[in-house]
DNA sequence: ATGGAATTTGACATATATGTCAGTTTCTTG
DNA sequence: CAAGAAACTGACATATATGTCAAATTCCAT
C-alpha cells in the first residue's frame, strides 16, 4: 500500500518511523511554506532540509497540497487556544490582559507557524476550506457573546466585539508576522523577551485605559512612571 | 539599446508607450506578487494578465527581480503619507483619529499594494534593502518624537511610542492584509465602506479612551473622563 | 516617404519543478 | 530465520520556469 492510513493514532506500536518522519517533513515544510508560500516553496528544498530523499515525501503525503493542508489543520488548532481566556465569569480586565499575553507568547514561541497561517490568508486563503472558516467564525462569535455580556453588565465600554477582537488579534499577530519590521522600528536586530513584555504592556494598557489624558492640557510635571527604562535610541539620526 | 534609461522623467515627449506599458506591467505584477510572492509568481502569468508577450517584459525590465524591486520603491512611498497627520502642533486626539482614518482609507483603496508589501515582510524582507529599512525607521522615529512631545506636555498618557505605532499600524493594516478573514469574522462576504468606518471608530475609540469602565462595576452613567490611572500592567520586569 | 530608433515577437537554451514507478532495502513478527 | 509488510530510492516522464536573441514590425522626425 502506498499511502497507508493518514491517521496513525490507534496504532501506537507499528507507527514509529512513520510518526517521526511525518513530523520531520511538516517541520521543514512549515518553514518553507511560510517563507515562500505554496507556489514558491519547492519540495526539493523541503526534502533537503529534513534530510530525506524527495521521492520519500510522496510515501507519506500524496502531494505538495497534501502536506500544505495537513499543516493548516495543525496550525488552526492553535487559533482557539488563546481565546479560552475570554470567559464571561472572569474579570474583563484580567481576561483581556491574559489573552494579550497568551497571544503574544504564541507569536514569540511559534513565529513560523504564525507566519505560515498569515501567509495563507494573505494569499487569499485558497486552501482554507469552508469548514475552517466556519469554525473560526463560530469560535469568534462565541467570544463576542462574552464581550456583549461584559458590556451588558457595565463592565466594558460598548465596543463592537468583532472589531475589538480584530484589534487585539492584529496587534499581537504583528510581532510574529512582521517581526523583522518591528525589530527594525524598535532599533534592534531581534525582538527580545523584554520587547514582547513591553508590547503586552502597551497593548493592554492602551486597549484597557486608552492613551488620552484629560482633555484639559493642564499641568503634568511629575511623570512618575513614563517607562523610563525604554529610552529608545530613536534620536540617533 | 535594450534597456534605455529606467527613468523616463525628463523625456515627456518620446516616452508614451514606454510609460504606459511599464505601468501596465507593474499593475499586473503587484497583484500576482501579492497573491503568490516573489518565488511563486510567474512572469508568464504577469504577461498574460497585462496582455503583453512575455518576452516583451524583458524589454522594459531587466529581470523578474527588477520588476519586484521597482514595485517596492513605488509602494514604500505610500508608507510615509498617513504619518504626516502625526504632528506636534496638532491636538493628539484629532491627529490620531486622522491617522487611523487615513491608514484605513489606504487599506480600503489599495488592498493589493498593501498585501504586496506585507508579503515581502512576511517572507523575511529579502528584497527590502538596508536603505529602505533605514528610511522607514527614520520616519517612525521622527513621529515617535512627536508622541514623546505630546507626553511631555501631558497631552498623552506615557505610552511607548514605537509599540504605540505598531498597534495602530497593525490594526489598520489588518483590514487590507487579512480582509478575507475580517469579512469572515464579521460575517460578510466583503467589507463595506461602513465596516471600515466601524473599524476606524473602534480603533480610535479604544486607543484613545480605552474600553474599561470604572473599576467599580456599579454605576456607569456619566463618565466624563475615566482613565485616571494608567497603571500599565507591569509584565515588564 | 524614408531611414534610424523604438518596440515587438517567436523560437531557443538552460534549468528545474512535480509526480510516478519498479525495484531494493529494512523492519517486524510468527 | 523466513516471509510479508513497511520504508526507501534512483531514474524517468512531463511540464514549465527564466532569460536570450536575431529578425520583424512599428513609430516618428526630417
Amino acid at each position: 500500500m502506498r499511502h497507508p492510513a493518514e491517521d496513525d493514532v490507534g496504532k501506537p506500536l507499528e507507527a514509529r518511523i512513520r510518526a517521526r518522519n511525518k513530523a520531520k517533513i511538516l517541520k521543514a515544510a512549515v518553514q518553507l511554506f511560510a517563507a515562500k508560500g505554496f507556489d514558491g516553496a519547492r519540495l526539493g528544498e523541503i526534502a533537503e532540509q529534513c534530510e530525506l530523499p524527495r521521492a520519500n515525501l510522496y510515501y507519506y503525503f500524496s502531494s505538495k497540497e497534501g502536506i500544505y493542508t495537513a499543516l493548516i489543520e495543525q496550525v488552526i488548532a492553535g487559533w482557539d487556544r488563546a481565546f479560552e481566556h475570554i470567559r464571561a465569569d472572569r474579570d474583563p480586565r484580567e481576561a483581556i490582559e491574559a489573552y494579550v499575553r497568551a497571544k503574544l507568547e504564541y507569536s514569540r514561541t511559534h513565529p513560523v507557524e504564525s507566519r505560515f497561517f498569515a501567509s495563507e490568508i494573505l494569499r487569499g486563503a485558497k486552501f482554507l476550506m469552508r469548514r475552517h472558516r466556519r469554525h473560526m467564525r463560530e469560535v469568534t462569535d462565541s467570544r463576542a457573546d462574552v464581550v456583549r455580556e461584559w458590556i451588558r453588565r457595565g463592565r466594558l465600554a460598548p465596543v463592537d466585539p468583532h472589531h475589538f477582537f480584530i484589534l487585539l488579534w492584529s496587534a499581537t499577530q504583528f510581532y510574529a508576522d512582521y517581526g523583522i519590521l518591528a525589530s527594525g522600528i524598535i532599533g534592534k536586530s531581534r525582538l527580545t523577551r523584554q520587547d514582547f513584555a513591553n508590547a503586552a504592556a502597551t497593548i493592554s494598557g492602551m486597549v484597557l485605559d486608552g492613551c488620552c489624558t484629560a482633555n484639559s492640557p493642564a499641568i503634568v510635571e511629575e511623570q512618575p512612571n513614563r517607562l523610563g527604562s525604554h529610552d529608545f535610541p530613536s534620536t540617533a539620526n
